[in-house]
DNA sequence: CATGAATGAGTGTTCATTCAT
DNA sequence: GATGAATGAACACTCATTCAT
């Protein structure tokens, strides 16, 4: 039941600015919800502060939502980008090296999901996956499996040009896929609440991960990496 | 309703055997609480169910356990190894190459917590942290720190021998780290509830993540890699 | 399931009913409590008897009170009287003898405090002060001491006036005031749960108390104590 | 089921000191609970901490009263004198004026009664009375009954000779008992947990009500009075 | 007899959900 | 549509009571 985004030709002039807001509620709403499950989890968040945040009374979000859990999964749907074909047709029409693929595409996602409040989808998912297991089924439909097809087109595309060696696909993917699902738990659980005296930067983290990744992905002997921003050359 | 006057031999014998009970009981109940709060959450797992699940009736769990969140702390310190310092002194004993130590160390560690319950710490460390910042601070204190520590003794020695390339270490190490927190947080979660087409083989994962780690780690241009049981060899 | 879209007139009186029914609440839930903790005490009194007596669900008790203590502390503060100043006033200006002062008091005490149901605080008090220091204390301070000075200005209007005789003032208020203690305690404890041959009749027990007062045992000549109703001039 | 006080020709001298303590044990849990139960009130009495102040387990207390209710009744029961008809007799040979009559019954009172624990019971009665119908009834009985008769004979004795006036005398009892009730429970409930600027000394209220009892407030030419402690005529 | 581990009915409190306004 | 007062099922926690030792 996705909420729809639009109502085209919304009544009179007057109404404008009201019906914006009336439809804009469900949004917020979802917006509130993913933040709150995000940080405390499906059952330690309540239906009221979720109604709060998003500046409405608790007896209107189950206007919009049946349930609390009606709300969950409207949150884990509402954040999954069906947005995976469209880039895997960028990444498709991608010209450079497999190893400067590889680097642009996890850069990327670092940009477009990572780094946005749809990763708490993520961490979300590994928290109450076991709760929801039909929710769980969705989202490994709707993303592992997509996901999984990105990176596997890219490592495909390095194996059969030559530039990557040969490698257990399956597993590789998820090898390429750990670190960023990595990051996203962590920059959502232990990363923002436990400081400590050194703080991970995601960027960095990506760009050693790349480093790391094509050193070991590249066909040998020449080993011309990844494109590293200059400033980031440099190791410790 | 005569009472027995003596019960000479049995005395100690039965006194042991409840004993023995009263001391198991916390175990038991550590144990039962840390599958549940894996499994479900901690704000999702219901204290009678604990109790149940260890053989007791709800008012025992709150005998060893002064309240849920007591059980919850008493749950994570069991199950953090304090066994940081001998794992230490083995890594530093070890006459291999820096790469063989890399493969061993990710090896046993998953037999030693990764294939373990106490894997499930992780998850929950992760998907509790924010609501219990004071046990994810003495998470970090405890665990990730010296896993650090374990982890970059590991990389300066490959780096000090000439075997690894320099690099950033701090992000290094959780190139290394986050593959290994990745497995743990997906066995406990969707790895554990939504079957797929795919089931991740934990062993050859780690073992394809050995091999692009470390083919990214050596220093060029000779890549013997690492030393994969040979029925691992052949790649899909 | 359509719903009316226009309720004109109906508006603002049904909200009015309403916003009535609320604002009536908490007095409805502390009248109960009253009566409850009064009858079987703060820990035997359970908080959905109280909402049930009032006339709601439990949930809604604790929408008002946050908790049952709370709810305790608010029956306590509520029934206190803060009408000493204006008791003060009327019997600063009182113009009859000494005597007819003290009589006309207790009778007066006895209609606006005893008779009520606000006479129960006293016996909460006494039974739970121990239980409740703070609101004890409480307690001294707004309704033992301003009772204390009342009957303090009373007796020394009458020593300074000559009509009663110096005593220890300290004790001597405590004199008067034990014997409405008591009534209170009694009408609130076995007095309303012990029925025996013969009951005690508030009234009559204050126009004794007041003969007794003011004229004392002893059997003397003259004797123009204080103006009992003639119909209860005779002794039993 | 009152409990044995002695338990003659038992066993062996050997198990003697055993023995002893093994007897003391239903008086040592009865006196631990009168304490709790006048402190804190039946409902809010723990059977452990009962148990625990007598210094015996929890288990032990459940051997010599079948229930709490049933240690309830035991300790009222216990605490109930039955020393009326002996007390009744003393006062019968007295000697003196009935002014002296009444001043030695009020103060000999206190020193048997009033300043003993025992006095906690009233205050136990007066609280619980209402949640123990049956043993209010059974306390109606054997104690306001007795103490109304034993008033009742001092003030009859008085009015026959001529020394007090004829007056209501089932009230009147109840205005002589009135301030020797409040007594009691003030020394357990306020008087024992809000101290205030000033302290109320029982023997000089006693001593007050006495002197009021007697002779009343007001100034009159001759008042031969009861006999004052010296040191305690001197009014404030 | 004495113990104290175990029990489970009972109670305070929370919170998703409903519905009159 | 929106509100928030009301509900009551659900859950953490307590404590009188039992009983194996």
């Amino acid at each position: 039941m996705p909420l729809p985004k639009f109502k085209l030709c919304a009544a009179s002039e007057s109404h404008a600015k009201r019906e914006r807001r009336k439809e804009a509620r469900p949004g917020e709403l979802l917006e509130a919800a993913l933040d709150l499950f995000v940080e405390k989890g499906f059952a330690a968040t309540r239906a009221e502060e979720v109604a709060a945040r998003a500046g409405v009374s608790k007896g209107t979000l189950f206007l919009y939502f049946g349930s609390k859990e009606e709300l969950f999964k409207a949150v884990v749907r509402e954040n999954i980008s069906g947005r995976f074909t469209e880039w895997q047709a960028e990444l498709d029409t991608f010209t450079g090296s497999s190893a400067e693929l590889m680097a642009y595409a996890l850069r990327s996602w670092w940009e477009r999901v990572g780094m946005t409040k749809a990763s708490g989808i993520t961490k979300l998912m590994m928290s109450e996956a076991r709760n929801f297991p039909e929710i769980a089924e969705f989202y490994q439909q709707e993303v592992i499996l997509p996901g999984r097809q990105l990176i596997r087109r890219i490592l495909e595309r390095g194996v059969s040009r030559g530039e990557f060696r040969p490698l257990d696909m399956d597993h590789g993917i998820y090898c390429v896929m750990a670190p960023m699902i990595f990051l996203m738990m962590w920059r959502h659980s232990i990363g923002a609440c436990a400081p400590t005296d050194f703080e991970l930067s995601p960027e960095r983290f990506i760009d050693q991960q790349i480093s790391l990744l094509l050193d070991g992905l590249q066909a040998r002997p020449a080993s011309t990496s990844a494109p590293l921003p200059p400033e980031q050359q440099r190791d410790k």
